[in-house]
RNA sequence: GGGCUCAUAGCUCAGUUGGUUAGAGCACACGCUUGAUAAGCGUGGGGUCGAUGGUUCAAGUCCAUCUGGGCCCA
């Protein structure tokens, strides 16, 4: 370096040229319009050492004039250099650049080498306390969403921050893995593939795919940075888990609470065989329409107050005729008009606004005056009769009746459609259905005996001839018979078909399992529960309790059978009668099985094998009679079942009930749900103490993202997480209200981008401002600190006590709001810019120097433990550095104790001043600026600045106490005080350097009086002081 | 259609038991700086607080209705 400068010309060794001086030379609008484009500090050319470098080579020959006389400007850059050398400039080998898409999955690999997560637990073992955070398994059919991932790390925000104040922190992640989604699935894959696999064949392929995402998804999670025992995580398909989940069962079936009753399905009549919404394909049908009159009895006319001298029918309209039979009712709707009309010699009663497409179905010539019109409420319990079986078909109501086709009169046959069922289950009716698993009616006492046996199924050849059902055809005649169709035509539309036969479905009652949740009062102490958890603020937003009592209360008895393959067998038992054959023994001794054996070994053995060493209940009939059941459990016992499984053995060290759920809003009527009604059956408690919901993530007009249309690209975590990096989604998270919806979008990543830029950037000037700092040897005592560090010491315990607050809330956005603030104003803008000057000018070991490297050290400690939570890559990166000097340390600030601060950090005197201090910097910076806009002033250090005010001002009272610190504080060479007559305002006089009749420090840059000599050239007293250490 | 819920600047968030001219950061514009430099500093513009009606001396805040969004049901 030396040998650079000694070429340089001895007139050369002026002061540096300063760009204020010279604009002072000029003014704004000359200097604006003459000036070279390249010299105007736009940015455009002057960007870096070497560009300013090649801008001072051409200056020289420029001489402008200067209002205090003329001078030659010059540029001594290499004696700038070697003055430069002797400042402390900041120093670190902590990039700016984050990279964090490269860089965070080797941070990953060397957290998994030093066991991180194991270290917090054991680090916490023995402190007493504990907080369980129970996890919600997500399904394992696909890759992690970004949604998933927000649920994942705002988990692992909650983790991290309650290890860091001291808690054991067991998580055992989980996958949620039997259910219909993945046997969709697999059947689709089967499908193309045109296979014909047998239950176990099936279940095997569901089991490998389960296993194949588990592995994809955990990966994934642990990409986002969600530390947990990913080693032991629970799984719903595990042995020992499906053991658990028939014990919970057994509890259920214990109680009584399990009984048999009817339920529609769809079903296949060649395979004999209920079939999911994936196993149907709609396709172009036609069926017979029909329109059928119910007589109404004179007597029940009479009753209602309609006209009885004529015969008098209510007119329902179908596609399956086959259905008559089952017909229990006639669906109206509550507010609908019907009339009354007359067709001659008969009357007919159909919705107002259907009447005459009803007339012309019928051919109807003539007039049909209108009798009467009701409304549909007021001819509810009336009681028209079957046309040909023996019984009462009552008007019920539902409001999914319309009048969009038919007659507004809906037959409604319980046993053979959804909306018939909950309307049959609402008013009482039967479950009704007299058709077998064969399709064929079966023998019953009300079903007349010349249709029993005839089959409703329309083979492939009979709709190759375009003929109907034998079914239809024989309902059809005795409708004919009985005098009661009014009216029939083709009726061609889409209808669901069975995707192996080919043959359309039917839908049709079948037995099922119901649990019911009134008969021991469970629902009772379920809703007890709610209010319990509540009266703890447990429910987090509070209206969650509005939302789970909602489900708690609505929820009817728990249809738990499933005609499905992938999930857990129901341990019933069937007779050679098909009667079924369950008993809370028998369950516990097959959970045993499964424990041992895997579910599996329900498909593998036969009943008896299975029952071998079972002492079976003395009136089940003998092992070898029995056969096994095939349906399989719903989700809901599995996933609620995770506490019994898990909390309640204690799973990697965890306890029951859970000290926390997390999920999405929707589980108010999922998990949340199923896993207090396993709770509270099984062990008569809720299984946690507090949950916690998040809202869904929503594109920036707020849409669903699947419904808009700029968010066409898959959702994964990956996606985002390869452009972005881990850190960034994550403070995206935390900086989101997400109680409420989550927006995503890309000018809100780049927002937060920007945001982590500032924490990064922060981190960094702090690093890099303590490179001669061993906190150990030099740190002052906060009592010897000098007020500014004081003052930033305070900022920062505020700072401590509302992230802590906040953090105990789950309000995570106010912690990134709070330290954005933090960052940007109070270190950026104020604290660290006025620390420039001290820590680069003053002497290595100077008090002050010391005294604000202190300070930084505090406040870097307090921050990257604050945001060590949410930024866990980058903080535990700034803190290796902070720690070792280098990109890893042996430790991690995962191991640290959350920071709290010292009391004697917060002094309000000081807080109070600083008040009155920063309130007049601000206008100083006012004042400053129209002569920078002027082109007459610079950096504000060019600024020399006059106050005028009066004592008794409580502001200017404290500028007085602060006086030798305002220019320090302003950032400005000098300031005077100038006292003035009672009641003048504060007054603000900007003056520069050169007007003051000062010269600039060529080291600090500071204008002073007088240079004074030293080894480096002129210099101020201070420098000279700071260059003789 | 029902239950729960949300709406404050271009974006993310504050805004106390109703009480001065509704705040902050980011973004934007214009400057400065080149000793945090793919950084840093300053100044500035920007809001009918979703809409309407009401209560009140006073409404972003309380009430009602509506509009739009979300989750869950039907």
């Amino acid at each position: 370096m030396a040998p650079r400068h000694s070429a340089i010309h001895p007139r050369l060794r002026t002061p540096p040229r300063r760009d204020g001086r010279l604009r002072a030379a000029v003014s704004g609008a000359f200097h604006r319009r003459t000036m070279p484009r390249w010299d105007r500090g736009s940015g455009l050319y002057c960007r870096g050492r070497k560009a300013g470098r090649a801008r001072h080579g051409l200056e020289p020959g420029l001489t402008l004039t200067h209002p205090g006389g003329h001078l030659p400007f010059r540029a001594p850059v290499l004696m700038a250099q070697e003055l430069k050398d002797t400042l402390l400039l900041p120093k670190t080998d902590f990039p700016m650049r984050a990279n964090l898409v490269q860089r965070e999955p080797s941070r990953i690999k060397h957290w998994e080498k030093l066991d991180l997560f194991g270290a917090m637990q054991r680090q916490r073992a023995h402190t007493g306390k504990v907080f369980v955070l129970h996890d919600g398994p997500p399904f394992t059919n696909g890759d992690v969403h970004i949604g998933t991932a927000l649920n994942k790390s705002l988990k692992d925000f909650v983790n991290r921050y309650k290890s860091m104040t001291g808690h054991r922190t067991p998580y055992v992640p989980g996958w949620d893995c039997h259910g219909l989604p993945i046997e969709q699935k697999v059947i689709a894959e089967i499908r193309e593939q045109k296979l014909d696999l047998t239950t176990a064949q099936i279940r095997e392929r569901c089991d490998a795919f389960s296993e194949k995402w588990i592995a994809a998804q955990k990966s994934q999670f642990k990409r986002v940075g969600v530390l947990g025992d990913w080693a032991h995580e629970y799984k719903t398909k595990a042995p020992a888990f499906e053991g658990d989940i028939l014990r919970t069962f057994a509890a259920f079936v214990e109680q009584g609470l399990v009984y048999r009753s009817k339920k529609p399905v769809y079903w296949s009549i060649p395979f004999e065989t209920a079939l999911a919404e994936a196993e149907i394909e709609y396709k172009p049908h036609v069926s017979p329409a029909i329109w059928v009159k119910f007589t109404v009895p004179t007597q029940e006319a009479e009753k209602f107050g309609l006209p009885a001298d004529k015969p008098l029918s209510v007119v329902i309209w179908t596609t399956t005729p086959w259905t008559i039979p089952a017909n229990l009712a006639i669906a109206l709707h509550p507010q609908v008009d019907y009339v009354v009309a007359d067709l001659g010699t008969e009357r007919i009663i159909v919705a107002e606004a259907l009447l005459s497409p009803v007339l012309a179905a019928a051919k109807h010539e003539g007039a049909a005056p209108i009798i009467k019109t009701v409304k549909g409420a007021e001819l509810e319990k009336l009681a028209p009769r079957h046309p040909f079986i023996d019984r009462a078909s009552p008007i019920v109501l539902a409001d999914y009746v319309t009048t969009d086709s038919g007659t507004g009169c809906v037959h409604t046959a319980p046993g053979h459609g959804g909306e018939d069922y909950q309307t049959g289950l609402k008013y009482g009716l039967e479950i009704y259905c007299p058709v077998g698993d064969d399709g064929c009616y079966v023998t019953d006492d009300k079903l007349p005996a010349d249709l029993v046996g005839i089959s409703c199924l329309e083979s492939v050849e009979d709709l190759k001839a375009k003929k109907t059902s034998p079914a239809n055809i024989a309902v059809l005649k005795k409708l004919d018979e009985a005098g009661a169709l009014l009216a029939k035509q083709r009726y061609e539309h889409s209808y669901p078909h069975c995707w192996r036969s080919k043959t359309p479905i039917i839908f049709r009652a079948v037995d099922q399992w119901f649990v019911s949740l009134d008969k021991a009062g469970h629902r009772t102490k379920a809703l007890e529960e709610i209010k319990t958890i509540a009266d703890h603020n447990g429910w987090i937003p509070a209206w969650g309790e509005a939302r789970i009592r909602g489900a708690v209360e609505s929820r009817p008895d728990w249809c738990i059978s499933r005609q499905r393959s992938w999930g857990v067998p129901i341990p019933a038992f069937y007779d050679a009668d098909k009667n079924a054959w369950l008993d809370a023994s028998v369950v516990r001794a097959v959970a045993d099985k499964f424990s041992e054996l895997g579910s599996n070994c329900w498909y593998d053995l036969k009943a008896e094998e299975l029952l071998q060493g079972v002492t079976l209940p003395a009136d089940w009939p003998a092992p070898a009679q029995l056969t096994c059941g095939r349906d399989t459990l719903d989700v809901w016992i599995d996933s609620g079942s995770t506490q019994a499984a898990v909390l309640k053995r204690g799973q990697g060290g965890t306890h029951w009930p859970a000290d926390l759920y997390l999920e999405g809003s929707d589980q108010h009527r999922g998990w949340f749900q199923s896993s207090l009604w396993n709770s509270v059956i099984a062990f008569g408690a809720a299984p946690y103490k507090a949950v916690l919901t998040h809202g869904f993530i929503v594109d920036k007009d707020r849409q669903k993202i699947s419904k808009s249309s700029t968010y066409q690209k898959p959702q994964t975590a990956e996606a985002y997480i390869g452009q972005y990096g881990a850190d960034v989604i994550r403070l995206w998270i935390a900086s989101q209200d997400f109680r409420d919806d989550i927006p995503v979008d890309d000018e809100i990543l780049k927002n937060v981008g920007e945001a982590y830029r500032l924490f990064r950037n922060t981190f960094r000037f702090q690093l890099s401002n303590l490179f001669d700092f061993d906190a150990a040897q030099h740190a002052v005592p906060v009592g010897e600190m000098d007020a500014l560090d004081r003052w930033a010491l305070h900022q920062t315990a505020a700072l401590i006590n509302e992230c802590t607050k906040a953090y105990e809330r789950y309000e995570f956005h106010r912690v990134y709001q709070l330290c954005n603030q933090f960052c940007a104003v109070t270190l950026s803008a104020v604290y660290h810019d006025i620390l420039k000057d001290r820590l680069y000018t003053l002497g290595a070991t100077h008090p002050l120097r010391r005294s604000s490297q202190t300070a930084i050290h505090h406040i870097f400690h307090s921050l990257v433990r604050l945001l060590a939570p949410m930024l866990c890559f980058t903080t535990d990166e700034a803190w290796s550095y902070a720690t070792a000097g280098t990109e890893y340390a042996d430790g991690s600030v995962h191991l640290q104790d959350w920071p709290v601060a010292p009391a004697e950090w917060s002094d309000a005197t000081i807080a109070a001043d600083y008040d009155h201090l920063l309130t007049v910097r601000a206008q100083v910076n006012e004042a400053v600026e129209p002569r920078r806009a002027a082109g007459e002033l610079g950096k504000s250090l060019d600024a020399v600045i006059t106050l005028s005010g009066t004592t008794n001002d409580a502001v200017y009272a404290t500028l007085v106490k602060y006086r030798d610190a305002l220019p320090e504080l302003f950032i400005v060479s000098a300031v005077s005080l100038a006292d003035a007559a009672a009641g003048t305002p504060l007054q603000i006089t900007v003056q520069t350097g050169t007007e003051s009749g000062l010269t600039r420090c060529p080291r600090c840059w500071r204008w002073v009086p007088a240079l004074d000599e030293s080894a480096a050239g002129k210099v101020c007293p201070r420098c000279v002081a700071a260059l003789a250490r």
